[in-house]
DNA sequence: AATATATATACGATGAATCGTACTTTTATT
DNA sequence: AATAAAAGTACGATTCATCGTATATATATT
């Protein structure tokens, strides 16, 4: 059988931040897992003793939390049931992608049930990502990450595809969407002023000014 | 602006149970709504009582709980949201009319934001009623509840159209489709054997003996 | 090396939702 | 009217998730 393990929406929430920011960072500080879960410190603290007594992380204090086998599972099927309730949103009901995210927090736990969960993936066309760009695991937990780099390490002149956007703020989102900065758009870089200054790039025959912050969300494919 | 206050998903529990036993039996009884919401009685009492205090019901020991005004409007924006889920799960998601209510009873309470609600409404063309024929409230609250008579009460060799199915077993509902007993379908009562025996009707060209459970579940609108 | 900052824990307390057992009151049955 | 059955309440206890304040420890900065 091996099905998936049922934990609290809480923990569900908790193993899914910690997902995050050990992909992003390597491992989870109880300090990031407070901001990311609007909690106190000492709520994440107790909740991690908790979690780690179950066995679903390991927990070296100062250096961060890391999912374990048993938690990694339980946090892929997490993510897939997020990413495919964005697609849900975005493709079915046609919500902008800019408010799918926090949309997608609640729904994730509605729809945990195998019955649900497999007719929503066929419906949705087995979709391989999120309308961000970022990866759909599978039933089993395999991801499958398509390479790419930081549009702001791109060198001048280059160009690639867009192949995803790490950043959730429906404000960043709703900005890069006008510029057409969305997973599947051409970007070449026509200009990076010195001091971290911003980037030109050319989308669409536009060519529009993009601060570091933001060329440091976008990930693209270079075009050899 | 009139919002509808925004309760925990126990409560919205508790609101919905009450309204379907309201309508039902005309008030809701504690141990009813112990079946109902499967928890112990004591529980039933507390959550009660501090609903009371709330103003979202009135409680007459022994004669059973009754929804205020501001009780039963979020129930029906409770039941709104079910019926809606369930005919994202029935219309959209292609899953059986008898396994949504479990489904929806999860969902209804992650698609409360009007972002969500109403694009979904929209999509799946502004339904009137769920799968099984119950009316689906509007946003601000009105129910068009289509007259109808019980099957089981309906004379000799008269005949009508299901409105609507008050039963949400599984296997009730899996029986019912299997002979075609569904909303929409025209069914003719062929024999009534007496001391409440089963009911003869006839769907689709064909007969079946129903018991007077089964056929007291059934709602038509009589052919006149 | 000293100090400031970031990171983490301890601890006491709260509220929501739940349980189970014992007890009480009302309604139904004989 | 007596009694059985159904309905409801009281009460003590538990678990989960949370808070805030105070304190401790480690890492980074000067």
């Amino acid at each position: 059988m091996s099905s998936i393990e049922v934990v609290s929406p809480t923990i569900e929430e908790y193993l899914e931040a910690i997902y995050r920011l050990e992909k992003k960072k390597g491992s989870a500080k109880t300090g990031d897992l407070a901001k990311e879960l609007n909690v106190a410190l000492g709520t994440i603290t107790n909740t991690i003793e908790s979690m780690e007594k179950q066995n679903f992380i390991t927990h070296k204090p100062y250096k961060g939390v890391n999912l374990t086998k048993k938690g990694r599972k339980i946090a892929l099927d997490v993510v897939r049931r997020h990413r495919l309730s964005e697609r849900l949103l975005t493709d079915v009901l046609h919500i902008d992608w800019s408010k799918t995210h926090d949309a997608a927090c609640k729904l994730e736990h509605a729809i945990a049930d195998k019955d649900i969960i497999k007719p929503l993936e066929k419906v949705l066309g087995k979709p391989k990502t999120c309308p961000h760009g970022n990866p759909i695991p599978s039933e089993s937990g395999k991801v499958i990450e398509e390479k790419s780099e930081l549009l702001a390490n791109l060198g001048l002149g280059k160009e690639g595809i867009i192949v995803k956007v790490t950043d959730e703020r429906p404000d960043m989102l709703q900005y890069l969407a006008t510029l057409g900065l969305v997973p599947g758009a051409n970007v070449q870089i026509e200009e990076k002023a010195p001091f971290n200054g911003p980037i030109i790039v050319k989308v669409m025959g536009a060519s529009y000014a993009l601060g570091r912050n933001v060329a440091s969300v976008i990930w693209v494919k270079k075009n050899e």
